[in-house]
RNA sequence: GCUCGGUUAGUCAAGCGGUAAAGACGCUGGCCUUUCACGCCAGAGGCACGGGUUCGACUCCCGUACCGAGUACCA
């Protein structure tokens, strides 16, 4: 049976051409991991920086790993990162489907090229991985290698399963350029002839990716360097084809230590794990985009990137060979950087959810309180546990009420709290102003240091050693009759 | 085992044959201050090892060590 030459014509003829061309490729496995989202990013990136086009692929051609709901997962995470898509399964595209299970015959008709090209072959072999472990299993003596294609197709035509495989020549070397680690030279011995179409009729990754990236029109191949070493066998594949070869960039992985790549299997979070934990968007891209690639030039120095900024000063020269470990400590930096640097506005509406587990009473102002927790948190899990007192004051020991630095004893305490009531209950404006003002004149009065007032009226207010805000906020926050409620309760404690 | 890759402080990293070897996180100390933070200042800490090449190597070459990846009808 001939092969439909005018098929592949078609399909040829739908490759876009002439901008660059990014893809990126996920397995829909319901888990968006750093690694995955770096990958991601550096795509978009690539894309962005040149103008050109970012397409979205789903590789579901692992029928045992299907999970449900990974494709709407993978939607969400990319719109929520602002990594938006050209094409995709769910906004289309010129080179569609973008599903590879809804490209299923296109694979099959491909692999059949490459045999009429010599470059595969039908095999036969049972599926004894047994002997191929063993090692000394020698494809290059494989009977179905070198049968002829009448021989193999009467086999298939008679029914029996089979894959096709790569037929690599067995002689000579292969060299394939890559934009992060350069030229890599292997031996073509050293390259297995690995299975291109499974008995399934599917095919495999090494083999869809390669189909669909030229299909596509893809320019730049972005993957993880765990790919790095079949690729000497997709170049083969391109060669076998006639087709022009990517631009490759293996990037290294993101490590949890020394040993380990992140992974879901040791607990190491994930995208929306991060979120989860009070990490903000911004923030996580931003540390993941400097995890592998930094900055050169007079932007050397820079930190912090929007990502606009990033797809303006992306570059493959800045990218890094050696893997790079995820570092928690350093996000939770970069997510404070970014708190601070947000309008109180935007932080108190970030901030308004986790303030609200804990601060029911209305009276008190949200936005008083996120005002004091911007530049007290690194992330915004960090709010509940501060702002545990403001409804409730909590139960609390006199101890407290030591403080050498502040010079404060018990004793002094209870004549601070004597004269403060005497203050506070009797303004006539709750303002934080008037409040600092008239402690501040009373303390002069008094003639002590601020601190030595300060420090019992913010510890009977709150009833806690640490507080985000000094006395006057807290008191302004809490109102004058709450504020004097409590500080009496802290006179009466005091004896 | 074999093949390929990597190696600048605890971590991310700049460096691209001549530097006092950037910067950031973390750590330590100090200042500020109404607690804690923020902010500011200061400090400790590094080119895996051994050979070459060179007038001169973190930078180039070769080994060694260590780490990683691949060696699936998984991606």
């Amino acid at each position: 049976m001939a092969l439909d030459m005018k098929y592949f014509e078609e399909m040829e003829a739908k490759i876009p051409h002439g901008k660059v061309r990014t893809r990126f490729a996920p397995s829909p496995t319901g888990y968006m991991h750093i690694g995955n989202l770096r990958t991601a990013l550096y795509t978009w990136l690539i894309a962005r920086n040149a103008g050109g086009t970012f397409i979205l692929r789903i590789e579901d051609t692992d029928q045992t790993r299907q999970v449900e709901g990974a494709t709407e997962l993978i939607y969400k995470t990319l719109a929520e990162c602002h990594l938006d898509h050209d094409e995709g399964p769910d906004v289309g595209g010129p080179v569609a489907p973008y599903i590879q299970t809804e490209r299923r015959d296109t694979y099959g008709k491909y692999a059949r090229l490459l045999v009429e090209r010599g470059h595969a072959y039908y095999c036969f072999c049972e599926k004894t991985e047994s002997e191929e472990d063993s090692g000394d299993f020698n494809r290059a003596a494989d009977p179905c290698r070198s049968l002829s294609l009448e021989e193999a197709q009467a086999r298939v035509d008679a029914g029996e399963p089979y894959v096709i495989r790569q037929k690599i020549p067995q002689e000579g070397t292969t060299t394939f350029h890559d934009a992060i680690f350069g030229d890599i030279t292997v031996e073509n011995k050293t390259l297995d002839d690995q299975v291109l179409l499974k008995r399934d009729g599917l095919p495999t990754y090494n083999f869809a990716n390669v189909i669909d990236d030229h299909l596509m029109g893809i320019t730049h191949v972005v993957r993880g360097s765990e790919y790095l070493s079949s690729a000497p066998k997709y170049n083969l594949l391109y060669e076998g084809f006639g087709w022009e070869i990517p631009t490759y960039v293996h990037c290294s992985p993101v490590m949890r230590d020394a040993k380990h790549k992140m992974s879901k299997r040791h607990g190491d979070p994930s995208y929306e794990d991060l979120r989860n934990q009070g990490f903000l968007t911004d923030a996580i891209l931003n540390y993941v985009a400097l995890l592998g690639w930094s900055p050169r030039g007079e932007i050397a120095e820079q930190e912090v990137f929007s990502l606009e900024e990033l797809a303006k000063a992306f570059d493959l020269e800045g990218m890094s060979k050696s893997p790079a470990i995820f570092d928690i400590e350093k996000l939770t930096h970069f997510n404070a950087m970014y708190l601070r640097a947000m309008s109180p506005e935007d932080f108190s509406k970030a901030a308004e959810p986790y303030i609200r587990q804990i601060v029911k009473d209305e009276r008190l102002s949200l936005s008083d309180i996120a005002a004091l927790l911007q530049a007290r948190c690194e992330r915004l899990t960090d709010i509940p546990e501060k702002v545990d007192f403001f409804d409730h004051l909590p139960e609390y020991s006199v101890d407290l009420f030591t403080n050498k630095k502040s010079k404060c004893t018990p004793e002094v305490a209870k004549d601070m709290l004597t004269a403060a009531i005497g203050m506070l209950g009797n303004l006539n404006t709750w303002t934080q102003e008037m409040i600092h003002d008239s402690l501040v004149g009373l303390a002069e009065g008094l003639e002590v240091k601020n601190a030595t007032l300060m420090w019992p009226v913010r510890i009977a207010v709150a009833g806690k050693a640490v507080t985000p805000g000094g006395a006057v906020e807290i008191c302004q926050i809490l109102g004058q009759e709450e504020t004097v409620r409590r500080l009496k309760i802290g006179l009466e404690k005091l004896g």
